[in-house]
DNA sequence: TTTATATTTCGAGTATTATCGAAATATGGA
DNA sequence: TCCATATTTCGATAATACTCGAAATATAAA
């Protein structure tokens, strides 16, 4: 992964809001959620949540596709796998690397 | 990880310099180095990164020390850890987890 | 085709972040 | 003590990011 797309993707993650959307979104899982029923459940304004969606989108941690009169996004695991790779292999400098995924593939909590 | 350190850790992060900053820490290893040195090798002012450093350890990504007349930084590898604990925690919701770690381990590329 | 719902864009205001030189502070050596 | 090196703080400026209502656009149902 590239440095600019690691900026992005970590910019994209680094703003409570788009965080919030995004752990939904991994919740929703591959089905996905349309844009009104997130601005719902994270309670903001839609075109505060369009704002932060584009920025998402083009940091490609989530994709979007047009179904009906609905947008539904749902979130990139590609692109997250991508970023945890780069932090994992430039956090472990000859060091000894942290136990990753103990608990990593059993559901996350709920948030909403 | 709570989420406001989460969040502060990622921004730490989603910024070129502090970025290209933390690598270099990484590969310095335990040692760590000193700020002047640092900038040196980035090629920004001590002041630009003195507020940069800064920010890093308000998010526990580094630690200083006093060491005669340098201050020593040196990387966290505990926040980081942690930090990509959290990201893996939140990317594999009921999805097949990446397989991480495969090349991890060993020393990560030149950066400077 | 008219109406309702879904979503994005626009615009304006506010807040936060980044940059860097100059000055202040700290520490150690001559 | 006086000087040199190391680092941080200050202040001013520029750039980016965030928020949200209103208006524009898109799609489908009545």
């Amino acid at each position: 992964m590239q440095t600019n797309k690691v900026i992005a993707a970590l910019s994209a993650l680094a703003q409570e809001t788009r965080l919030t959307v995004f752990r939904l979104l991994v919740q929703a899982g591959p089905e996905g959620m349309a844009a009104t029923k997130i601005s719902e459940q994270v309670g903001i304004p839609a075109s505060s949540l369009s704002f932060h969606l584009k920025e998402m989108l083009h940091a490609e941690l989530v994709s979007s596709k047009q179904e009906s009169r609905f947008v539904i996004y749902s979130a990139n695991f590609t692109t997250m796998s991508a970023l945890i790779g780069f932090l994992t292999d430039n956090c472990c400098g000859g060091n000894p690397c942290t136990p990753v995924c103990p608990t990593s593939c059993s559901a996350p909590e709920q948030i909403v």
